[in-house]
DNA sequence: GGGCACCCCTGACACTTGTCACGACGAGGT
DNA sequence: ACCTCGTCGTGACAAGTGTCAGGGGTGCCC
């Protein structure tokens, strides 16, 4: 029997993806939690053997979730599954120390499959994501540009950004202008975009 | 036996809830599209008594799917299935011809019960939101606005509005001031950021 | 017909942004 | 010690943006 923890803030879908798997009989689900913050509780509670988290989450994120996991029960394995292929992701979880990475525009019997494999010692990463990863990829923004345009991403100006950050105003305009340099893009908001496409947030 | 059509982009949540939906006994899933433009034909072939439709889909959106659904098989009734509880959804979902609209931060019981409820004649809808939806009121937005909005929502300049909208660049930054104030914003930036929120695009 | 709302445009103004050149500091690697 | 890189700042300039006051046009409704 596979012990199996289950991640995601919608109700519906987390709801749905346990009796998928549950109707699997070598497969049980042995928890659910809508939040990045209750993954770790969760677990030590649970004791499962994989744990499928969502990136987006409210609270701590999926990424997030999955290091801690991974520091408080190393011998839980992780598989992200996710709305979105950002290639960003991808490396990040894998850096975060996930064994799997599963899309949500894959079919249901992918995700089992994964839970099968990654429980048995093996990773599974969608192979066309993997090689985007590669020619995206890691992100050249350095942390003070990834902070301004994350400041930004909603809409603030730049004299918000300087006062939420403790920075001159010129600072933040710099920062921004580089950003948007290294996206290609031509306006701060094109740069989000860039940036939220590619994982680089 | 109550026949069920899928309309769903994600391919894993559309098989979890069709695996979901068919453990109940009086519910048949009769057919699963992953596209908006699908949702017409696939329902002429399926002869489904509900159809529940994402509203977020490549090519037609889900609620304009919802209106031509309406139009060629007005037998078939509608429920809006979506991700986020925007208010101007549930009225555009409304005005569409929906029967019901059920958010996916909801457990898996109520969709099974929104649609019987729904295939029985009645209306199915989320009492905070409706709520929510009277507070929040109806756009405000011109078409023109909205159009603008939506055109400067990717981070394009004015000078790309008014190419794509064949306008003059005044008259993008006139609507786009309107929009602003409308908005109580103080970016254009965070005046699409609200109108999305509201579901005003 | 006279409002009224929407649409399109113009021109002008103050302000914000994006860019560039420049200097200074500290951390890290050779 | 040297160089590189990131960080923070300044000052200045061109371009883009948001606002306002106008004007003209259409279509709708009382």
């Amino acid at each position: 029997m596979i012990r199996v923890l289950l991640a995601d803030d919608q109700a519906m879908v987390r709801g749905a993806l346990a009796t998928v798997l549950g109707l699997e009989n070598d497969i049980e689900v042995v928890g659910q939690v809508g939040s990045g913050d209750e993954v770790v509780a969760a677990a030590r509670e649970a004791k499962p053997d994989v744990a499928l988290l969502d990136v987006q989450m409210p609270g701590k994120d999926g990424l997030e979730a999955a290091a801690d996991l991974r520091a408080a029960l190393p011998s839980c394995r992780v598989i992200i599954c996710t709305t979105f292929g950002r290639p960003g992701y991808l490396a990040r979880a894998m850096a975060a120390g996930a064994a799997g990475f599963v899309v949500k525009d894959a079919p249901p019997e992918q995700l089992v499959e994964a839970v099968r494999r990654v429980h048995s010692g093996l990773r599974v990463v969608d192979p066309a994501l993997a090689a985007e990863s590669l020619a995206t990829g890691a992100s050249p923004l350095t942390g003070r540009e990834r902070d301004v345009l994350r400041e930004a991403k909603d809409g603030s100006t730049v004299a918000d950004v300087a006062r939420a950050l403790h920075l001159s105003e010129g600072t933040v305009r710099n920062h921004l202008s580089a950003a948007i340099g290294k996206t290609g893009a031509r306006t701060r908001a094109e740069a989000v975009r860039v940036s939220e496409e590619r994982g680089w947030l």
